[in-house]
DNA sequence: TAAATTTGTTAGATTAATCTAACTTTATAC
DNA sequence: GTATAAAGTTAGATTAATCTAACAAATTTA
């Protein structure tokens, strides 16, 4: 059984790592906001229960134990994210904080209850993927609105940036998932995008969101 | 900001609190399966933010403000329980683990929600009144089934334990909250009852039952 | 490539919550 | 009304998770 700190660690060890899976002492550190020396000694903790690799000096890396207990962890945040927006009508910007705390619950029946009170879902509000119960977790690949080019029609899929800030912003320009956007015009020195959509017929939108903002082609 | 150990130990002198308010050292620290001078030291820490009115060898007592914390806890607790119950479909049996880790979740909101879904109630699954948001909570004046007499028709209205296995004893004799329960006859050797209420028409009730079994006449 | 900067580690201190062992006070029993 | 038992406290150690200060390795820069 791990403790709530450690699971924080192994959950950002899972979400900063990068392609190779590999994650710096330094970067886990400023996302905990815990001193690196802290963060050492916990890496060495960790590996002493075989959830992640550690070599002095060298990139973190979580096991494939470590992976599939971060992902479970993020299974829970997900279904609970999912079900305070679906059963008890939460906006999709008040639900990380409330979710962050219940991921930590340890009552698989309340999981599960969840899930199935849901339908088993496959995406949180935020249009990320639910790791299934063994941790199996597929990001659909999908192309960044910021990837676009004038004149393609897309449909916002998921949202990268789950703050409150990010999130409201979104709300007060009607902008949600399954929403269809047309890029009017792209600016070549900031990549600001002159965008379309819904009652919304001229809308600027900074590269800074459009980063964020996950979209299919339609 | 209270840590979840001190919400654990405010909980509990609440609910160990006799007639006068008052809670053994000695009582807390089997209640909580936590060594007397742990306790005692905890209790300096509580006396310190003011919880807790602490004297050298003598009982415990919670402050005002130590009260409503306890109780606001505890309204916490038991929202959960009801929520669990009637939104979720548990059994009553099922519910304290879950609320006791839920119990500790920090979002005045998320209670709020579940308080407006259930519309305002004033009782949890086992019968026990839920605090209001000021930490005032009144118990009805219930006798316990174990004061009746024969003849007496009395309708079960809360449990005291709420147990699995206590719980678990209830549901297979199918005995639930408004259940009406006629006594058939009383054992004068150890207050063993006979009683009589739905399909079952001769049930033999233990005096350890009949203590924790709450009733109104009817 | 040598110097400067960034990144990471070691050593030792701190805080919260717990424990055991030893001692003191209060309550109970004869 | 003393002796014994029970309840409560004090002192000091332990563990988990954190920190700062000082040092070492790796990377970047000039």
């Amino acid at each position: 059984m791990n403790s709530l700190v450690e699971e924080n660690y192994l959950k950002a060890l899972l979400s900063l790592s990068n392609d190779k899976g590999e994650v710096n002492v330094n970067d886990l550190s400023k996302h905990l906001d815990i001193k690196m020396p802290t963060v050492t000694s916990m890496m060495k903790k960790l590996a002493a229960k075989k959830l992640v690799h550690y070599e002095s000096y060298k990139p973190l890396r979580l096991t494939e134990k470590g992976k599939k207990e971060a992902a479970l962890i993020i299974r829970k945040h997900r279904l609970t994210e999912m079900y305070l927006v679906e059963k008890m009508g939460f906006g999709w910007e008040q639900v990380h904080n409330i979710a962050e705390q219940i991921e930590h619950i340890q009552s698989p029946e309340f999981f599960a209850k969840m899930d199935e009170l849901l339908g088993y879902p496959k995406l949180d509000p935020h249009g990320s993927p639910i790791p299934d119960k063994n941790g199996k977790m597929v990001w659909k690949e999908y192309s960044k609105l910021s990837e676009c080019k004038q004149g393609d029609t897309v449909k916002i899929v998921a949202v990268i940036n789950t703050s409150d800030e990010f999130l409201n912003f979104l709300n007060s320009r009607e902008l949600s998932l399954g929403v269809k956007i047309k890029i009017k015009s792209v600016e070549l020195f900031d990549n600001t995008m002159v965008v379309s959509y819904g009652k919304h017929l001229l809308e600027t939108l900074s590269n800074m969101v459009c980063e964020r903002l996950l979209v299919e082609k339609v």
